[in-house]
Formats: C-alpha cells, structure tokens, sequence
DNA sequence: AGCACGCCGACT
DNA sequence: GTCGGCGTGCTC
C-alpha cells in the first residue's frame, strides 16, 4: 500500500503530501519514517494503490509512533478545510491536533504499581498462614483486606519494603501496573449537584435551542443574565442522548471555575484541554476524550480540536472575544472551525455574550444563527448605574490626577461601607514613556517601533512587545540634560498612588507582570474575593467573566483609551470592555456602581455603554460600517510583509501587489479596497514591517481567496516572511 | 526545517 | 595552500 504522508517540519518547502510504501497502517496515525538525509515523524493523511512518482524512489515508513490513529478522519477532513480556508500550512494545522508533547514522544501514559490480595479467603484464614510475630506482615494484609487494592508506594511507605516482599513470595498478595491518569486541578472543591429549576427565560432559551439539534444559535444575554445555567442544561441533555460536547471559555483563567461546574454535574465525564496543563495532565485528558471516558471538553480555544466522536455540542461563552481568534501561525476562528465542526457531526452550535460581536450579531439578523435574547439580570437584580466623569472638566477644576473627585468619593463610600472596589486600567507599568522636556527625546525599543514603559519595582524601561529591558536613562541620550517627564499612569504606579490615599487599606493588583507564574492569576483572584484587600486594580484581564459578591464599585480610570485605536474595531472593543467591566459590579444583592472616566463624555459609544444599550450600539456601529464596506459588509486580508532588510520587503511587497492589482483589474467587484503601506508598528524584533490590505466582497471570497493565496506564494524571497491574515484583528 | 553541495576571504 | 562563511537546492 502507499501511503500519503506530512512530515512534521513546519516551512513552506516540504508543505506537500510525500508518498511512502508500507503495509497494515490506518490513516490518521502517526509514523516514524526516513525523510532525506534524516528521521522524522509524520502524519498519514491517506491512502492509495498507486504513486504519481516512481515507486522504486519510495521509502519504506520505520513504524508507527503510537498503536492507535491519533487524528480521526474528521479532524482530517477539518485540517483540509482550514488549510483552504486560512493558507496554513498541513504540519501546523495536524499539530493543534494533538498533545505537543505527544510529538517527539515525550508524554507517555503514567503507570504505577498496584498491591491487592491474591486470595479470596476470609482474613482470619489468611493471618494463620503467617507467623504470630511477624507483625508487619499482618498489619499489611489486615490493611489490604479493610482497603482493597493500594499503590505499591503508599504500602512501601507505610509497611516497608520486606513485609510486601515476604508476603508476594508467599503468593497471598500481588502487584500489577496500572494506569494513573493525571488530573488537573484535582482538588478543585465541587459541591453537590443540586437540582436547579431553570428560570421562564431561561427555559424558553433551553427549549430552543434543543428543539434543533442542528441549530446555530446566539444567546444574547446581558451580565448575570444565567447563560452558564443555560449550556449546562444543554450539556446534560446532550449527554444524555449519548452524544459529546465541548464547551469553550475565553482564556484559561476562567476554566476553573467552569470546569467546578461541569464536575459538579456531571463529574468524571468531563475533561479539560487548555495550553497551561503540565504535558502529563494535558496527555491524559486528551486520551481521556480519545478513548471516550470522557464525553465533555471543556477549556480556552484549543479544546474546539478536543477528539471527540459523535459531537452534539458545541457552545462558545463570551463568542466576541478577542481570544478566539489565534493572532499568530497557525492563525484560524474557533467560531469558524466550531461551525465546520458542528456541521460534520451534525451537532448545535451555541453562541453566548452579553456583548455579542457586530459580526455575530449581524449574523443572527440576517438569519445565518438563531437569536435568543435573556435581557434580565437574575432576580431582576438592576444593572449598575454608571456616572461619566468629564475629566477635562476635572482638569480645568484644577484637578490634574488620575482620580476625578466622584471616583475618590465613591472609593471612599465604598471602603467605610466594607465593600470592595475594582480599578479598571488598561495599561500596565508604572508610566507609559520617559521624554526628555528639553529636545523632545522619547526612549524607544532599539529593536521595534515601541515607546519603552517605565517599570518601577526593578528600576527599568521595558518594551512591551518584545520584553527587552533597559536601565532608566540618568540624562538624556539626545541632549544630555537630566530632565524627564514622564508618561501616562499605568497599574503600579495607581496602586502606589492608592496606598498613599488610603493608608491601611489593602490593595491588589493583577496584570501580565503579576501573573506572570501559572498560579498567580488564581491566587490574586482567591485573595481578592476572600477580602484580603479591598481593591483590585488590573488591565483586561480583570473584566471578564469573574464573580466578586462583595463589588459594589467599578472605577474606569480610561475610558477612551481603546477608542485611540486606529482601526474599525476600536468602538466595538471599547463598547464590549466597558459593559464587561461595569458587569463585575453590583452582583450580590447591593445596586452597584460604575465610574467611567473620560475625556470624550458625548462619544456616542461611551453613552451607549454607560446605558448599557448593546442593541443601540448595534445599530449605529452597522451604520456606520456599511456604507463604508467595514466588515461584515466586507471581509478584510492583510498580507504582512517582515524582514531584516527593508529594502528585501519593499521588493516583494512591490512584486506581489502588483500581481494583485492586476487580480483586482480582472474582477473589479470583488475588491471595494486594495492599497500598500508600511505598517503603523514599523519595525518589531528587528523586523521591518509592510502590509497589503483588502476589502473584499463576502459573494466572491471564496472565488477570489485561492487567486489572493496564489500571489503569496509567487516570486518568493527568502529574507522576507509573509503572513496573510483574513479578518485581522488588529492591524498594527 | 535541516542538511548537503558549492564557490570566495583570512588563517594554522 | 586549506578551513569555513552562508547562498541555493532537495527531501517520497
């Protein structure tokens, strides 16, 4: 038989099926085989009677990595789909497949040894077979007879070596391997299941989406709304049919919490995959789904690849966030590949969001997914009320801080009340650049295009794309005087500024240089709704998803930041990071209370939010994107040009638009937009950096995508690297 | 991606 | 004279 194999090397050059002779494999399975000069592991795709290429050149494949096909033949068929789709390339596709640590063999099952009585006998019957003072020995196997069978390291531990030595050579006792599957977050406390009646929305949201099993659905429902309860409920019935499901959440720090949920419901059938698990534990969940001890997968946007058979789920919580879109190789859409999915087992696809993406949204307009709409709070618990501060008012008041006087009152009110308050910043750092007051000098990244941000517990500059650090600069490189102003505030210096204002109060802050450690994020999050401090200030990270009954304060201390965003999702990330942090707020039973700090107070979005109006955030964004083909009137591709040498990517950018323009001359209506230009970012990691952009026509993408791809690959210099991105998300 | 082959500068 | 730089080409 020949086989069709993809060796595991991820470049563009040997991106192609390699043809081997072999006997006995299924495909899907990995395999060892001789590729040049060297040995590789690779991944039969197919199979065949024939070679297009000579059949004496054919090697023969070594054997197989593992005794079973690790990729399915509809995971197979998924990888076809979203090299079509994305131009990715098939080794970096087959590799979300998989453990990582599966290639190159180094996660293996864990197997320890077992001790159990080798007799049925009666214990009394089996202590007269031992001696009167061999007291360990009886110990042991009284042990054994009350406990069943036990890990050969807990007895040796426990009774020593000899007794288990004397006692297996008498033949009443033996040892056997068995499998240990590793478990991640083993001692996650879960509570009883209880039976809990489902509210009239929330049933009537249950009863849709199961009366089509086939169905794409979007639940838009706002913050505390009981979304979760809603996909458990779904997942149960699912499950209960005998079907799989998997379940996704925006970002590993929030899988805890869900998968506490899902155990609590459903116990040892559900499995999580996320990128944080130690490769044992990661291995072991995966088998888990692969073998079907498992049927629910539950983790961030990996786990839409969990092996699964016979999917009857697939549910996205939080759909518009920005996570479900891979910013790098191999870059793809959960939200696309969870409907392929969905699609070729025949399973419901379920939206969920209080701030439905524009795109999603528009979707459920126009009739691609189904609406659901929950548009109360739980209890009818009010939304928090939200007070826009005009800080440029703050400034003329002579007010030149980073805390309007509203904000302090409220922080204050809220501390001698003994409620907490969450500080909201989206910049981290102590402040956001160093320039000289005498010429202008901004220190910058030597090697990207990036303002360096002061960092004040290790005294340095650092650049916030690449990670490089610097010293603080004494005088200035350009003019040499001493005098330096410094930038916007960031997270550490407002926590500095909060335990100046409140002495004794304890304040917590969480952002990628306090989380930087895998427990890090839970461990801020625990001691935060234990009450060991009373205010939290963070960036993103703290918007989403976490419940804290003791908030009663959310403080925004920039609101417009993300509108500075020179890109068409600028008012949409705003609209959706202030109604998800204005969320944290107000939860238990006290109203809360939403500070939202701005420069632009009449910015209609601001308003929006503040009013928290998704459905008239709706309808002026579609305003605003059709007439302008902003997508979903459009789907936008960028092709990005890097390289060391900018005059290299200069020539290949050159060459390929052309190549484009001429595509554009040959159909006119399936461009609204081509244009080259250097990127905002200019340079990052020694990298110059140049881009196409597209606007496209949705009715010829799929006619017009395989041309666009073609041009990518033509003409290729080495020295430049090219990445085409569909929809990209940020176009720095 | 790797590893070979192949043609020009500074060294035992 | 050679050792070795990395440019181009190939891998069933």
């Amino acid at each position: 038989m020949i086989y069709s194999v993809i060796v595991d090397l991820s470049a563009s050059e040997v991106d192609r099926i390699f043809d081997y002779k072999g006997e006995g494999y299924t495909v899907g399975t990995r395999v060892l085989v001789n590729f040049g000069k060297r040995r590789t592991e690779g991944y039969i795709i197919g199979e065949k009677e024939t070679s297009d290429c000579d059949e004496s050149k054919l090697k023969e494949i070594v054997c197989a990595c593992e005794d079973f096909p690790a990729i399915s033949a509809d995971l197979l068929e998924l990888g076809a789909y979203m090299r079509r789709e994305y131009h990715l390339r098939w080794a970096d596709v087959l590799r979300l497949f998989i453990p990582a640590e599966m290639r190159g063999n180094r996660v293996h099952l864990l197997s320890k040894q077992q001790v159990s009585l080798a007799t049925d006998d009666s214990l009394d019957k089996i202590l007269e077979r031992l001696k009167p003072n061999a007291t360990m020995q009886r110990d042991l196997v009284a042990y054994l007879y009350l406990n069943g069978a036990t890990l050969a390291e807990k007895i040796n531990a426990e009774f020593g070596n000899s007794a288990l030595r004397a006692l297996k050579d008498k033949g009443l006792v033996r040892t056997e391997d068995i499998v240990i599957r590793r478990t991640p977050y083993k001692d996650l406390s879960v509570g009883k299941s209880e039976k809990r009646t489902l509210l009239p929305a929330q049933q009537n949201a249950v009863d849709t989406v199961l009366s089509d099993r086939t169905g794409r659905y979007l639940l838009h429902g706002v913050t505390g709304s009981g979304k979760t309860e809603v996909y458990l409920t779904v997942i149960e019935k699912i499950v209960a049919e005998g079907r799989t499901c998997i379940m996704l959440v925006p970002e590993i720090s929030l899988t805890p919490n869900m998968l506490r949920q899902l155990r609590e419901r459903f116990g040892d059938t559900v499995a999580l995959l996320h990128s944080g698990l130690s490769s044992g534990e990661r291995f072991d969940e995966w088998m888990r789904l692969k073998n079907g001890e498992a049927q629910i997968a539950v983790g961030a946007r990996s786990a839409v690849f969990a092996p699964l058979k016979n999917i009857g789920a697939i549910i996205i919580d939080e759909e518009h966030d920005g996570s479900y879109i891979s910013d790098f190789n191999p870059r793809y859409s959960t939200i696309d590949v969870a409907t392929y999915r969905a699609e070729q087992n025949g399973a419901l696809l379920l939206l969920g969001s209080a701030t439905p993406s524009v795109q999603s949204y528009y979707k459920a307009k126009t009739g691609a997914l189904r609406l659901i709409e929950m548009p109360e709070r739980i209890n009818k618990h009010p939304l928090p009320k939200v007070e826009i501060v005009d800080m440029a008012m703050e400034t003329r008041r002579g007010n030149r801080g980073i805390f309007s006087s509203v904000l302090r009152q409220r922080l204050t009110e809220t501390l001698e009340a003994g409620n907490q308050a969450m500080l909201f910043l989206n910049r981290r750092g102590y402040s956001s650049f160093m320039m000289c007051t005498k010429c202008g000098y901004v220190a910058k990244c030597e090697d990207c295009d990036i303002t360096l941000t002061v960092h004040r517990e290790d005294n340095r500059l650092k650049c916030h794309y690449c990670g490089k650090q610097y010293y603080v600069l004494d005088k200035c490189p350009q003019c040499g005087s001493a005098a330096f102003r410094q930038g916007k505030t960031g997270t550490q210096q407002v926590v500095e500024m909060l335990e100046h204002m409140y002495p004794g109060v304890k304040v917590l802050r969480m952002d990628a240089d306090t989380t930087q450690t895998k427990e890090s994020h839970g461990k801020i999050l625990e001691a935060f709704r234990r009450g060991e401090a009373q205010i939290l200030v963070g960036t993103q990270m703290i918007a989403k998803g976490h419940d804290f009954p003791k908030v009663t304060l959310v403080g925004i201390l920039d609101g417009d930041q993300s509108l500075y965003r020179q890109d068409y999702l600028a008012t949409e990330r705003t609209f959706q990071l202030i109604t998800q942090v204005a969320g944290r707020s107000g939860r238990d039973k006290d109203v809360g209370t939403v500070v939202l700090q701005t420069y632009t107070p009449t910015h209609d979005c601001l308003q929006l939010a503040a009013r928290q109006d998704y459905k008239g955030f709706y309808r002026s964004e579609i305003n605003i994107r059709k007439p302008s083909h902003f997508p979903p009137f459009s789907e936008i591709v960028r092709i990005l040009y890097s390289g060391e040498k900018e005059s290299e990517c200069i020539d290949q950018l050159t060459e390929q638009y052309a190549e484009l323009a001429e595509l554009k001359l040959k159909h006119p209506d399936a461009f609204y937009y081509l244009d080259k230009m250097r990127c905002p970012l200019k340079r990052a990691e020694k990298k110059f950096r140049f881009q196409i952009l597209m606007k496209l026509a949705v009715e010829r993408l799929s006619e017009i995508l395989p041309d666009i791809y073609a041009v990518c690959d033509s003409k290729r210099r080495s020295g430049v690297q090219i990445f085409v991105e569909r929809d990209p998300q940020n176009l720095s």
